[in-house]
DNA sequence: GAAGGTCTTGACTGACCGGTCAAGAAATGG
DNA sequence: CCATTTCTTGACCGGTCAGTCAAGACCTTC
């Protein structure tokens, strides 16, 4: 996605409501990179703020110049994150009419865009342990669980899938999905397209299909 | 389970080898139990160890004299909540021939598990995000996996399951337990008969059936 | 080239934390 | 009763961390 032109008019503007020139934008998009990294390899809490700005050989003033505090700094990983997989999912399934066709394409971008950002598996997982990200976590993931449970109940009515809880069934599916990328994308390094395949047969067929 | 009557013959030890009189084991069982609640409540590294010996009203040195550093005593948390989660996994299905009743027993077994120990949830979850913890969480998910994997390739050679790796089946089938925990007993708090019961009809026969 | 906003520096502060240890209390054994 | 071992105390140490801030560099605009 390419930084538009922005000449010299209204700029873009910060969480505390200051301008920020393209120059930076940049800084705060190289920080937000770094930290996920930094976190996702180390931890919360064992990543220092000066690690995050030594990596990137700038000082420490420069992180709270662009974000309010450490805490703050990675809710907004997060929150980047979780709306950069949305868009992935909706643009996946945008063009597809068939709903289980779409909870397959959804499966397969998901897990796709889980082995680009392997980083953000740790992070989202420690982020729900913690009382003070677990709710920016959970919003995100109801959200993802209800755009399955749309497609399940579309599904359920054309009497293609047998009747039972909707969000049930969607989060058995976001169970799997997220315990399969962890096991064999992120701790295995294995193919997106085997793993998919896996994922949807078995939330499909179960075991005995 | 009683302590062992043992009057004044040879003493049960710690990992360092000192001898644990009878006072010393209870004191470190309180320790691992306040300190299991509070890791959970609020994260292991926001707890301190003097919140933990605050909140049992003795000093610090009580802590360092059961256990040699923090770091020892959370992953000795987790060696003994898997531990225990395995002995009642094992207890449930052992009088059980039908292997994929042993996977539902299995199921509904670690569901009420997860229930009683809710507090392990989110050790679990953390501990799989850090380096220095993850290797224990990960053998002793593997070993929850290889039961499940007998199971299912015992069902497979009978023909009942349909003939796919036996593992990506088993591992989902954790995904599903353990998300579907999380989302309802420990999120909702919801039962488990209703839960387990979603879980092994997903598991079975997926979303189609 | 001056003015003013944007950005950067890095020393500093106050708080906290894991872990130590000398001293002594409490139980145990003879 | 004394000796020994087990257990407890809490002040203390070295170190780290999130966050501040005065000073100044950089950049844009007029």
């Amino acid at each position: 996605m390419p930084a538009p032109p922005a000449p010299h008019t209204t700029s873009p503007v910060d969480a505390a409501g200051r301008r920020l020139t393209t120059r930076g934008q940049k800084r705060r998009a190289q920080l937000m990179l770094e930290g996920a990294r930094l976190f996702a390899e180390r931890g919360y809490h064992p990543t220092s703020v000066q690690e995050i700005v030594a990596t990137l050989g700038v000082g420490k003033g420069v992180f709270y110049w662009y974000f309010s505090s450490k805490e703050e700094f990675f809710l907004e990983i997060l929150r980047a994150a979780q709306t950069d997989l949305r868009r992935r999912q909706q643009a996946a399934i945008a063009d597809e009419t068939d709903p289980i066709r779409r909870v397959e394409l959804g499966i397969e971008e998901s897990l796709r865009w889980f082995r680009e950002h392997r980083e953000m598996f740790n992070l989202f997982q420690f982020a729900i342990t913690q009382e003070k990200f677990a709710p920016v976590l959970r919003q995100g993931q109801q959200v993802a669980v209800g755009d399955v449970v749309r497609h399940v109940k579309e599904a359920i009515v054309e009497g293609r899938i047998r009747d039972q809880d909707p969000e049930l069934l969607a989060q058995a599916i976001v169970g799997v999905m997220s315990h399969l990328a962890r096991t064999y994308l992120y701790e295995r390094d294995e193919s997106v397209e085997a793993v998919a395949d896996g994922a949807k047969a078995f939330c499909l067929h179960g075991l005995l299909g």
